[in-house]
DNA sequence: CAAATAGTGTCTCTCAGACAGTATTGT
DNA sequence: ACAATACTGTCTGAGAGACACTATTTG
């Protein structure tokens, strides 16, 4: 048997028929309350004029890397939760080859504008209802994106990763009603919030003025440490059995 | 600017640093009370005569397909449930060349005994506690294969993927005493799945005999139509906080 | 008979959700 | 004043877990 050196040198690579790998980002955040997903337009075949996630081809970088890259590139952003989501590689989903592409799911506070990049003729932050028709499958990336998103706010504290680093319940309560797409109840949510240990901790400050139209001054708080939530806010309103 | 089609025509994939795409498959069953993996010792270069996850290069199929396909080819199995994990592809993962990995994961009953596939030496299942030193990230991608297969039995009906189609409460007892490492109340345990709708429907019939060791004769249930378990069955005694 | 297992009853504590009520701010 | 919002109090019902208990079967 040859050794493992003699059998790299041996080892063809282009004997393998041709493949690529891109990372295409679901990236949200919430704007006036709405959840919101970046959009570029491509401006390249195939596809061309359609709008689609951002994403691109993996270079000599690692995946996480990669998705980073391709979302600093359509928005300057700072704090940003990023998550693998999953890999989609039926083959015929990019009529150019075979492509596999590894999508990634992030979470962004607040609302950079976002600004064109390289491929793309223009990036914007698009409610989720109205992101319909994308290039390639990247509706159903989308889809499971949201899927997770919403999973995830239940057991996990992301939620506060689409807000700033102090923020009030109101503001917390208001992330969940954007993502769940349904309202909740301020009071039950409030002592809920609370009551979960490493959740948000206090910062001993509140707003420096209550609300526009309104209302006591709200205390400010901060993420905790946990990194799971117990117990957690189940969302409402779910089918029993099937679902 | 051209057409889509012209530019289809003038695409040249080998343009593009070669890169492959394997999967890898995490493949779970209880054996005498034991959670063990299906592991295949190496028989080529890189890691030849190392243990790894059963895995390989994907042809023209989809995922899906592969992660079966490649199941297969070391055992022979019936009913298996199969869900996609994660990717990785670290550069330098691999010695060859870029490759990215596909992690899937299995969930099958019973213990087929594994047999020999074309590049592998030879196939066993291995307790998960013994399944250290793998090839490539392969200890990497098991243990995150663990952590969901333990997380998705709190919330999913997916513990009756480890039985057969008909099965006693104390065999689903034992799945979950198996993943989790630790033993259940036999009395809560039993009452708390009955009370899940949708998890379990009665068969009417009951064992043939009772336990080894004495017992009554148990009632047989069958896997329900549930998606998702509500109430889910958390896991005890995990810390709270960041846990 | 003794041991093991299936399944049930009951109690306590926690938590979710409904609802009401008070305090504090902006227009 | 009035509306809006931040919080808190209280009640009810569901569920988790501890424990005890009965019934059935094997050796």
């Amino acid at each position: 048997m040859a050794s493992e050196a003699e059998f790299l040198k041996g080892y063809d690579p282009g004997a393998y028929p041709a493949v690529a790998v891109t990372v295409d980002v679901v990236a949200l955040t919430i704007r006036d309350g709405e959840l919101c997903v970046l959009l570029v337009e491509r401006a390249e075949h195939p596809f061309a004029g359609r709008r689609a996630l951002p994403g691109g081809f993996v270079r000599g970088e690692g995946l996480d890397d990669a998705a980073l890259r391709e979302l600093q590139e359509e928005t300057a952003l700072g704090k940003v939760h990023l998550e693998q989501l999953r890999t989609y590689g039926d083959p015929g989903r990019d009529p150019r080859m075979r492509v596999f592409s590894v999508a990634y799911l992030a979470f962004a506070p607040g609302l950079p504008e976002p600004r064109a990049g390289s491929d793309a003729a223009g990036a914007a932050w698009v409610p989720v209802e109205q992101a319909t028709g994308l290039a390639f499958d990247h509706d159903t990336i989308l889809a499971d994106g949201l899927d997770r998103a919403r999973s995830k706010l239940e057991y996990t504290p992301l939620a506060t990763a689409f807000v700033g680093d102090e923020f009030t319940i109101g503001e917390l309560r208001q992330v969940y009603a954007s993502v769940w797409g349904e309202e909740l109840h301020a009071g039950n949510f409030h002592r809920k919030v609370l009551s979960v240990p490493g959740f948000v901790e206090s910062t001993g400050a509140t707003t420096a003025r209550g609300g526009e139209r309104g209302g006591p001054r709200a205390k400010l708080y901060r993420a905790g440490d946990a990194q799971l939530l117990h117990p957690a806010l189940l969302r409402p309103a779910r089918e029993d059995g099937v679902r």
